[in-house]
DNA sequence: CGCCACGGGGTGAACGTTAACGCAAGCCCC
DNA sequence: GGGGCTTGCGTTAACGTTCACCCCGTGGCG
């Protein structure tokens, strides 16, 4: 810095005035020094940055273990919608267990982050960081469900109504859910919703078969569904790849014998056999969500309004009317 | 730091011994160190302390735009794997042009990082890269190629070696390849491998369909196909899940009518129908490779010998004798 | 003609850490 | 018994920014 101050024949104090758009420069002078920063290749240092106004521009992120890919697109697209308004991000990731978490954050705190984007929707995970209070704005992304502080999430109960609905309207009574684990919101989220939707219709709910998201999972849940059920509703995607292969394999198809209805949309679900209807969740959208919730409480920018965005239902051919 | 330096009755420049566990302490001056730390809850400031050293203890990550969960897994497990030796990760993705890497890269350094892990094969960003000459160690990251400089990889010529074989045992003779982008490195190693492998049986190479690793092209892959052949060799699972959905679509029957081998062994090739036969890849492991390699180009470890991973050939039900 | 306000820019200190060096006490050895 | 060496710790000066404050010139106004 000091050297591009001797280049463009400035103090280096002018030079700092120059990085930070600060008012009260003459437009010589700025573009003298932007002259000497360019022909020094000088880059701003960081470090010396940060020790001096204790920010560091970084979102820290705490993401799951197992590299689902709905999260991971939400902290991808999140760390894109970061870069472009300056903001960098840092990620980490924890099990679900107190000391992992305090571990995990500590890590975080310790590298110095200006705010935290929580993306495990454990319930032990979030918990655990609420015990610890980390001092920083904290956006919690895709638990989906009544947010405590500020949280980006896409509404599950919508989600889950809407292929609930779906199901309804073909006919079905008889509709079974498969759920992911019921630590995470979201999972407990769509059960809930499940069971809900099933009693306002005055339906007996049907036995929930609690998966953990995994494809195995959902084939093993094939054999855990009730003898009568018609459809079922699944709290991924994944799972009902698996309940699909499992059911053709049994020689029950899909959807003449048994209707299917999947939750995420991955990149897979247009290309089972059949294709799965499912209900779309746009993770990236979360994820710059985040970002803008997350800048507004960092002083730049103003806070958008919605922090709920809405799922959407996609008919493909997994679903048809039960047979009488 | 001076706090806890007067809490402990010693000077800061001890704290900071202890905390850098620097030798000719006596064990009871380090005890009450750390005792007036754990008291105080101090945390020391990384900023300041990558001011003086120059070095930030973090992993610069540049990975693709598009979320594959393959490179994403890599990154991901590079992160903990980071973690456990103590150190960071940033991560940033650019699309791959010239200029955009330029930024990304230059997002990275001016952020301050010690080593860049690459994990965009595609070859303009590699050459980019090379172009711009960060001046920090580089590990390049699923390349599966010849190393310029570090690499950590999965060998791809085995790969799809281990895919042909397979299907040549079975008799086949008119394979094709469904190949991914060529300007991804992988894909094209792939590509190579396959017409070298059919040169070598004096077989003769049938024309490369080339997708883009979505599911949806190879989907339309499946118009590409010529009509004598009994077999592909698909880049990667996805497209072989198009594929397979439009095969079964137009009423050919895999495996009876037409052999299918995938390639990564994603989550889903397991519960396909029917299952995917495939060829595993573990991105897990190649995270943890690529950490071990710069750890030890940082100074920290010993440097594994092995940089490039075996791949597992996988059989399950989407391959068969042709028929005659 | 003198004073004041203000635009434009410079000066020194401070952030919290590590590196380099200094220094005292104790020990060994001839 | 004194000189050198080791052990264990303290002192001072950086690292590269930004912040708070000061300073100088110029123009306007009474």
């Amino acid at each position: 810095m000091h050297d591009v101050a001797a280049l463009a024949g400035v103090s280096h104090q002018t030079v700092s005035r120059v990085l930070n758009d600060f008012e009260g420069i003459r437009p010589e002078t700025r573009e003298r020094v932007l002259a000497a920063i360019e022909e020094l290749g000088y880059r701003r240092n960081l470090a010396a940055r940060a020790l001096v106004t204790g920010q560091t521009q970084t979102i820290g992120m705490i993401g799951p273990v197992v590299p689902d890919i709905g999260p991971l697109s939400t902290l991808h697209a999140l760390e894109r919608s970061a870069r472009a308004v300056g903001l960098h991000t840092m990620m980490t990731s924890t099990e679900p267990e107190p000391a992992a978490v305090r571990q995990a954050l500590e890590f975080l705190l310790g590298r110095g982050i200006d705010a935290l984007a929580l993306a495990a929707q454990h319930r032990e995970i979030i918990a655990a960081v609420e015990d610890l209070d980390p001092g920083i704005p904290v956006v919690h992304l895709l638990t989906g469900g009544t947010p405590a502080g500020a949280s980006a999430s896409i509404d599950q109960v919508e989600g889950a109504r809407l292929a609930m609905q779906h199901l309804l309207d073909l006919g079905h009574t008889r509709i079974q859910h498969v759920a992911g684990p019921q630590s995470y919101t979201e999972a407990r989220l769509r059960a809930d919703a499940y069971r809900q939707i099933m009693a306002e219709r005055g339906l007996e709910s049907l036995p929930i078969v609690e998966g953990d998201w995994t494809a195995d999972s959902g084939f093993h849940a094939a054999d855990a569904l009730v003898a009568d059920a018609t459809a079922v509703f699944c709290g991924n995607d994944q799972m009902a790849f698996g309940l699909l292969h499992h059911l053709t394999e049994k020689g029950i198809v899909v959807p003449r014998d048994m209707s299917l209805v999947g939750f995420d949309d991955t990149g897979e679900a247009r290309h089972s056999v059949p294709p799965l209807t499912t209900v779309r969740q746009d993770f990236a959208a979360v994820g710059q969500l985040a970002v803008d919730l997350l800048a507004a409480q960092l002083g730049r920018g103003v806070a958008p309004a919605v922090q709920i965005l809405e799922p959407e239902f996609v008919a493909r051919y997994t679903t048809a009317a039960p047979r009488s």
